[in-house]
DNA sequence: CGGTATCCTTCAGGATACTG
DNA sequence: CAGTATCCTGAAGGATACCG
């Protein structure tokens, strides 16, 4: 597959950004609280989301035998590359979303 | 609207970064030929994507009144400003798809 | 050439209930 | 707590035909 291809259909997912970025801005999350910092998403997609970021090499899933269960998802050194980024991308919405607004005047 | 929900949304659309990277590699590019450069859309979708990617002023769309027609697609200030992040997206895929790769080995 | 209009299909994503 | 399993809906996306 085509590097380019691969990128952007991990960028390209709904919910992949949104929650790359809240594991950008904590070091490690749990699967309720990440759930709860991401407003709209159910527990099906993320779920989904977080076990092909997994499987991609992106997140770090690390788990703890203990009662209750406890799972803490971070990134991983791939992930960590991908921050800048995504701050990058959050910096453009932010100066053109103030763009389109003085358009709208 | 948050910013990083506007810019999420525009990064998350499925063709868009397809779209926005071919515009970053060629100055100004017509209907047509944009859509032979990027294999399995349609033109419902891209004529969807187009409009609103010009609507959030990331692309200008400008039309000759010829016989036949011609339009042209570019990217606009704001959207020269997507390249770079677009451009790292790209890096970022090529080293982490080797990653993967040596993985399964 | 560069679309639009229309209709159709698929699957991403959602709701709910349940479990180790 | 952190999921699975199941079923379901809606909207993203596709195919086709036609238009300025």
């Amino acid at each position: 597959m085509c590097p380019a291809t691969f990128a952007f259909d991990v960028i390209g997912k709904k919910w992949n950004l949104p929650i790359l970025s809240v594991l950008t801005n904590n070091k490690s999350v749990r699967y309720n609280e990440l759930k709860r910092l991401l407003p709209g998403i159910t527990g099906t997609m993320l779920t989904n989301c977080l076990k092909e970021l997994t499987e991609h090499g992106i997140v770090h899933r690390e788990q703890y035998f203990e009662i209750p269960p406890r799972v803490e998802y971070s990134l991983t050194k791939s992930g960590e590359e991908l921050a800048p980024i995504i701050e990058s991308i959050v910096v453009w919405g932010r100066n053109n979303i103030e763009m389109l607004q003085d358009k709208m005047k």
